[in-house]
This record gives structure tokens, sequence and C-alpha cells, in this order.
DNA sequence: TAATTCGTAACATATATTGTTACATGAAAA
DNA sequence: TTTTCATGTAACAATATATGTTACGAATTA
């Protein structure tokens, strides 16, 4: 299947908004995302809606931040983009009537309810202002060895 | 999409296949799994290519393991499946031109890199003796208590 | 020789993601 | 007030992947 890449579509949309001072449009952010502008626009319909962000129309408008880049986790945004499907593989069947099958996806359900909690922990963690320190921080590295980019 | 659940079904499969001492028809676990036969055979090739299990013809013919059960890990067959992709999300573009996708890309990356990491270390120590084990108990603890079931 | 069973290609079906078009709604500028 | 700009959203198309199905060949045993 197509891997679901809203997640990083969207931080990458953000990243974009932190660089700026002024709304950008969606057409603008399709520029950067290098996609259309409904596209953005249905992607960050989530993000709205949970207040993480606020669109304006006509003229001026766009999208731009609804609160303190410190104050928005990579949690948060995962959720408000409606908690996607995290793994590609899961078991076939929710409610197994065979109990081999029960027990098999008890142990596989676990293991990966374990791995998710872990992912979700860490996006509790990374605020989008630490995104973009990190950002700044590997454009200033590569300035600093121009050679090796 | 569909998620990828070869994992779980084969496992179920070869749980099956642990309860008897005789080799089992694609059609049997077919029948187990609630597919086709095409289906089992193409799922059970990768295990067969990695000397898991081996396949006879004619009569008598069938899926028998290879190897004892604790000589194999969950980590063995999610390998032997051709370590299908983990998870649904994941960035648009593997080689972004530009840097704010990039430096998007590598804090997500590296997240879901240490999550796959546990993953696979938690496969690595479950051997198929021990999920045969967890079912038994299962089954064991079940009958101890039939009213809650 | 006949029955059985795997091996595999080819095609069909179902579903999810993403892209695209079209049009309505609201807001600011002329 | 009219025009222009921008979002909101429905509807449909294109694409990709997993799974199901049919068909037939190859190997093995009775």
């Amino acid at each position: 299947m197509k891997r679901n890449s809203r997640l990083s579509a969207v931080l990458h949309a953000l990243m974009h908004m932190a660089e700026r001072d002024r709304p950008m449009t969606s057409d603008e952010l399709a520029h950067c995302l290098d996609t259309n502008a409904v596209v953005v626009r249905r992607t960050m319909a989530g993000l709205r809606d949970a207040g993480i962000v606020a669109s304006g129309r006509g003229h001026g408008g766009g999208w731009q931040f609804a609160r303190p880049l410190d104050d928005i986790s990579l949690f948060d945004i995962y959720n408000a983009l409606g908690e996607p499907i995290l793994f590609q593989i899961g078991p076939a069947t929710e409610m197994p009537g065979c109990a081999v099958e029960r027990s098999v996806n008890a142990v596989i359900g676990e293991a990966l309810k374990d791995a998710e909690a872990m992912l979700m922990a860490r996006f509790r963690q990374k605020t989008l202002a630490d995104l973009a320190a990190d950002f700044h921080l590997a454009v200033l590295a590569k300035a600093a060895r121009p050679d090796t980019g």
C-alpha cells in the first residue's frame, strides 16, 4: 500500500510557516510540499479543528499558528490528524473465533502496543520549537563544512 | 489501505501445525485461516526458503517444521516474510531536496527506527515454543474458569 | 496410471492514499 | 458595490498494495 505521509507532510508545512512571520496560503504551502492546495487544506483542517493553527480567508489570508511553537508537540499533531493507523502489519481478524488465533494476536498485539506507546512518549516530548531548533542547528552545521554537504 | 496480516496469519498457521504431528496440507491450513490454499502457499514460500518449514508433494505431502520450535523466533519469521513494511506512516519523499523536509524526516525517521528496533528485539526473544506455551496456558486458564470465557 | 499436493503465473477484487476539478462561502481591496 | 483572493468541501480519478481466485504445470505416492 501507499504509506500515509500526512504527518511528515504537515510537519514540513508547519516548519515553513515557522520560518515566516506572515500567514502562508495553501498554494504557497502546496508548492513547498510539491502537492496540491486542496491536499494542504484537507490535511490542515484537523490542525485547525484542534486549535493548533488558524486559517483566514480573502486578501492577506492563509495559515498561521494559533499557539506558541513550544506548546505544540508532535503528539498533538499526530492526534489532530486523526491518529492515523501506525502499523502496516496487524491481525487479519479483530475478534477471531479460533483460540489459537486469539493467542497469536494477543502476543503480536501486545508487542505492537508497547512499541506504539514508546513512539507516542517520544512524540509527546518533542515540540515544534525543538524541531525548528534542530533545523537551525543542521543549517549552521552545514554552513560550517560546506564541502561535505 | 488494507493492513498486512501475513505475520499474524502465518503464526496462526504454524501454531496449528505445532498442534499436530503430521504434515498439514495448504488446504487444511487455508480452512484454519479462513482463506485460500494459494494464499497459504504464497505466504509459506518465504518460510520454506528460509529453512523454517519444509513442503512435500503428493500423497501424504504438506507442510511441516524443518527445525525445533525453540529454534524459530518471531524475528526469523518476520524476516522470512520479506520484512514487510512495518509502519504505515512515513515520509512522502526519501531523498528530499528541501532542507526543511530533510530535517523533519530525520526526526520522524529516527523515532520510527528506534520503535522498530525495540519491536525487533522483542521478536528476537520470542520463539514459537514460547508461543505454543502461551497458548496452552491460556487454554488451561480458560478451562479452570469456564464461566468467564 | 490415477490421485494428490505443491509451485506459480495471471487476473480480479477491495481498500486506502493522494491528486484533481468544480463550485460555494467568506473577507479584503478597488 | 463589485472584483479579487483565499479557504471549505464534495465528487471523482489515479495509483498502489493486499488479498482472493482460477488455471495449469510439476512432482510424488498409491
